[in-house]
DNA sequence: CTGAAAGCGCTAACAG
DNA sequence: CTGTTAGCGCTTTCAG
């Protein structure tokens, strides 16, 4: 923390020895003998050295570092699996370059670029859906690792990280069916979204042969507001919703109960994610819960793993998800009546 | 996006000149005539040429990156601060390295050590309350600027961007004390916390003579809920309650609910922040508002400028709070007697 | 205005 | 085992 940086030569010179050697000293041993190594070591400690990490990065060509390009990190989603992505790249050693795409393409491309030019050694993205056909080449094309957060449709050659999306859908449907709920709404998103895609057709699937009354909209707060209001005001008479998202959910709570409508009394409801702010709100919401910690915490071991083996094939790795179960779900079949939707 | 990355010398070659030349070319004019410089400008597009900054940054001493070293970005109120740096950062061309710190002294030093091993040119911390008195000389004594978003007791070095919690404070207590309360509780932080100790003193101050029970635990939504649980337990007949951030008040929501009362037929709740849950909660709970992300926002401003002036001293913003009124208030006085607390 | 040369601090082949 | 020699790719004096 000293002013005057001091650097690698002023060690050697300490020591009476030559920068190459000291650079094996403190590198880890191999090649140089013990009571030398230590001595540039103890001598490396007085002097408060600390290698010049940009440095090594332009001899090595490793930076040391990987970026991850997520559409928002206020999306509590994201955040939590930043966070699991963040604690496994420093216990490797890692930094962290976090970007905000907001999905668009454009800033998306740049973002990636940048990277590219920081020579970070990995990248993590949420997604690559909103990109064009050559834009995904692109990223294709360059020679860092990328896990996505999501199934792409196009190029396997990236690493992907996801939760098994349709079993999360299968299991809100069995579990609405099982509660007694014959007419359902699903409320997901309008945009392409492998990860939701796939969550309604599990959905669908579970409640075979009811068909849901389906809603697109913004997978947001706001936009599962918008869907529930739609709706409510459409008097389909159904008596749940599944929300492809947690955030959706949240929406749709609100525009539910601004109806003067009672969680769930007369509309049950269901997320998925499980955020922190699931078992928060009132009442408590029943929803899918995917490890989002441990994904990200999943995706930089891929990455670093890729690092090491320049050549090894891109790895996919899915995990198991889980209904949480909370106040936001009641039986439905004879409260259908009830139901003033 | 090319396998084989193309440097300025392949530039340079291409053009007939020298790699100095191109550089200048590139670099923004100044002292290379035009039409050459437009020539080269055309062969790098034309070579997809993308400078290595990593070799920049050995050859500039400057990385174009900022470390952000927050307690924990899965804290709403720190993702948005992050948000706002990171488009802040991004407009100026710089990155942004994350780093989560849990506020342990120890990860904090190790994190901002790796940071300056990285050569970032500035810091952004959430807080240095936790450190000790020789690990804040550390930090003041390193090169790079640091901005808080605390006022430290101690070093007047750092720079900082807080909002004005003082009046904050006052604003929740003239609030609720309009409404007639006169029984209040306060829960917040048990640990030394800069800000939080700053609404407690004017609330205190806004309440006067008025004396509000204190209740410290944890500053997170577990600990709203034991604090709030504790509270409700002895029996106080406090009437409202006063939360220092809006964590806190989502777990003595939850607890609240549970003990079977009403918000705010039974007791009125105020938070601190405005995250984007608190008007997503049931009811929606009534707040102090600070502006997050324009607070990242300027954080980063005072940064890049003290990239450019060096020498120049710290600086220090405030920014204006105010209270947003949603439903988790009601009159106090006349209902103290229904109070079942 | 432009080229030549030096160097940022570190690693990595290659001799010795 | 250790020192010498080359760079990594870019910027930046300093001459010409």
């Amino acid at each position: 923390l000293q002013k005057k940086t001091v650097t690698l030569a002023d060690v050697a010179r300490e020591a009476g020895i030559d920068v190459s050697t000291a650079s094996r000293a403190l590198a880890g041993a191999y090649g140089v003998r013990a009571h030398i190594r230590e001595k540039v070591q103890a001598i490396a400690k007085q002097l408060q050295y600390h290698p010049n990490l940009v440095a090594r990065g332009l001899a090595t060509g490793r930076s040391e570092t990987f970026g991850i390009l997520v559409s928002d990190i206020r999306n509590p989603f994201f955040a939590e699996v930043v966070r699991g992505a963040e604690d496994a790249a420093n216990a490797s050693g890692y930094g962290i370059l976090l970007c905000n795409s907001d999905l668009d393409p454009q800033k998306q491309m740049r973002y990636f670029r940048s990277l590219l030019n920081k020579r970070v050694d990995g990248i993590l993205m949420n997604s690559v859906a909103a990109l064009s056909r050559d834009q995904q080449k692109d990223l294709a094309g360059s020679a860092v690792p990328i896990v996505l957060l999501h199934r792409p449709s196009g190029y396997r050659c990236f690493s992907t990280v996801v939760c098994d999306n349709f079993h999360g859908g299968c299991l809100a449907g069995e579990h609405l069916v099982k509660l007694g709920h014959r007419k359902m709404a699903h409320l997901t998103s309008r945009a392409r979204h492998g990860n939701l895609t796939e969550r309604a057709r599990g959905f669908l699937k579970a409640i075979k042969p009811a068909e849901p009354v389906l809603i697109r909209g913004s997978h947001s707060v706001q936009g599962g507001y918008d869907m529930a209001k739609d709706l409510l005001g459409r008097k389909t008479g159904i008596t749940a919703i599944f929300a492809a998202n947690d955030a959706i959910a949240f929406g749709a709570m609100r525009a539910i109960l601004e109806a003067g409508l009672r969680i769930p009394d007369n509309i049950s409801l269901m997320g998925f994610d499980d955020v922190e702010f699931a078992s928060i709100v009132h009442p408590p919401l029943t929803t899918i819960s995917q490890p989002k910690y441990e994904m990200g915490h999943a995706a930089i071991e891929i990455l670093s793993k890729l690092v090491q083996h320049r050549d090894a094939p891109p790895e996919h790795r899915m995990f198991e998800v889980s209904m949480v179960e909370r106040l936001s779900c009641s039986p439905g079949r004879d409260r259908s009546l009830k139901c003033l939707a």
